[in-house]
DNA sequence: TTGAAAGCGCTAACAA
DNA sequence: TTGTTAGCGCTTTCAA
């Protein structure tokens, strides 16, 4: 396991080191001679540069830390998977933490990156409240936000349009022909939600509409609320025939309950998602979702960061990419 | 964006840096109360320490790679969830790759974790090949493969008991009263689905059934490939009761194939999976199915290469575990 | 209890 | 075209 350093290759080699760091870099002023000669030299002692002391020099580490609240999310790995190709293809590589969508957490994490001395932090944060969290720190690294809207915080983000996603999912559903439209699962402290929210509203009322929400009160999303909240709403008497839902997951849930119940989908009720998660796509499920663009927003957010690196921008820039709605089958056209 | 080096806070202190160096990481042979000054006079400075130059002097990065094939896929990315979880409380953060499943990325990612000196890799390989294709570099850097079974290679690794898996599952359908069962999809080039092909053939024999198999003829396993392979399979006439998946994967294409050919699972067939992939107990899926302990893998897999970095064990630990039957929906007892 | 100094492996400015 | 040398920011002997 003893490593081989530049000097045993310089030794070696009868050369100085700075010369087998030319060959090795690639930078001129080498004859093509000494460069061919060092290089196969290296491969035969099995030299690998240390990009550790190099990054001590060049005083970057080509690393770009990503922080997301649970990478097991698939939203969140989709999206990861993307952020990966694109960063490698750039020449960076990943640092993966989870901050379990706790503030602290994502925090002690932001400052480990820091430590770190990594180039970037793309951020999927825990709450809305992590950019305020966060203050102090925001300025000693190069940043992106992602996911989240940050209205007009002077700070980089990608995000989709939530707001004219939800709105686009009330139309989809009044074309066909939907009138009693349910919002389901608004949480609070999430400006994704607000958004969403924010734009449904808005679309009932264009359309004459009126609103009427069911909000999530746990402190996250996943399905096992989703459900348990749909169980409570299917406890009721239905006076609405579809349901929005602020997430999929939360749709999955309602799914589930509604399944226990025997309500069919879509025959007795339409549901619509948002984030057209791989889940949705799946056999007997088929969701009808609105979908974010995970490739795009992964490939928006790492040239954006790196934008802001390699340029040393100071600035910031938001970038709002448009939703658009994944017909499968769970919302059909009904007469009313 | 200045950074702020110990050499700034020793001279704002009055001290040597050696002083503070000792502060800070809580050497003794120190002052209580220079301590508490200087630590004080740190967070008003903002001071955080440089990881990279600590790496350097210290020869340890604290940074464990991870290589999946891809992250976006659900098994994955809930073993990296807990490696992370795992590899966090002990002190470690995660450097992230996706090989793609190609032998040849996958070599160059390893060869990049040597040369970004991180402490050790956990490695999900490509194919069963990887163990031989990456040969002369697994010396160079403390390894554990993760998931697939090496057999008696000197390498550690930790997987789940694949070879009893399928064993057990076959056992659990013939229980249901199940006397033809079809095996499938099977591919070729992992060790993992010949284990689980070697079990089924030999929980047949013990149990007097005539094996019969479908055989994955793809490069890899997904829901399409499992659909696709599913719609051949649908197209002869059916004279198995039960079918058992390698992976949940295609047990999911089979479900949409069933679903689109108007089989009835669990009705007209029984359906049993491999992996226990979240996906599996969706509303409406169900999937029973023999379950990958992911939490246990992935803390054992990380608890054993921590072992080979920190005593600098030469030696090799293969672990094994057991999986199990987890019941949902797609199974049911016939009598024949 | 503190300071001085060496050195981790590399890059780059400057000399030769 | 090649060599010499000064750091990058830190930890850790060894002396004081």
């Amino acid at each position: 396991m003893k490593q081989v350093t530049i000097k045993d290759v310089a030794r070696a080699a009868g050369v100085s080191y700075s010369t087998v760091s030319r060959a090795m870099s690639g930078s001129p002023g080498i004859s093509e001679k000494t460069r061919a000669r060092i290089v196969q030299l290296c491969e035969e002692m099995n030299y690998t540069a240390n990009a550790v002391a190099r990054s001590m020099v060049m005083k970057s580490t080509k690393l770009l830390g990503l922080i997301v609240t649970d990478i097991s999310n698939p939203f969140m790995s989709e999206l990861a998977y993307y952020i990966d190709g694109q960063a490698r293809a750039r020449g960076y590589n990943i640092v993966l933490c989870n901050s379990l969508r706790s503030l602290e957490q994502e925090r002690g994490l932001f400052e480990l990156m820091i430590s770190r001395k990594v180039d970037g932090v793309i951020l999927l944060p825990a709450e809305s409240e992590s950019y305020s969290t966060l203050g102090a720190l925001l300025p000693r690294i190069p940043t992106v936000f992602l996911g989240e809207n940050l209205k007009d915080a002077p700070e980089s983000y990608v995000a989709v349009d939530n707001y004219r996603g939800a709105y686009m999912g009330v139309e989809y559903l009044y074309k066909l022909g939907h009138r009693r439209i349910l919002y389901f699962g608004k949480r609070r402290g999430s400006s994704t939600h607000q958004l969403r929210s924010d734009g449904y509203h808005a679309a009932c009322e264009a359309y004459g509409l009126t609103p009427r929400c069911l909000n999530n009160t746990f402190m996250s999303t996943s399905i096992k609320y989703g459900y348990q909240l749909a169980q409570q709403l299917f406890a009721q008497p239905m006076d609405y025939t579809a349901i929005f839902a602020a997430t999929d997951t939360n749709a999955l849930g309602i799914i589930q309950a509604a399944e226990e119940r025997g309500i069919r989908i879509p025959e007795d009720l339409s549901l619509l998602g948002f984030d057209n998660i791989r889940d949705g796509a799946l056999p007997r499920i088929g969701l009808t979702t609105v979908e974010q663009p995970k490739k795009l927003l992964a490939s928006m957010a790492v040239d954006s960061l790196l934008d802001k690196i390699e340029n040393e921008q100071s600035g910031y820039a938001h970038r709002i990419l448009t939703p658009s709605v994944v017909e499968r089958s769970t919302c059909r056209a009904i007469e009313e």
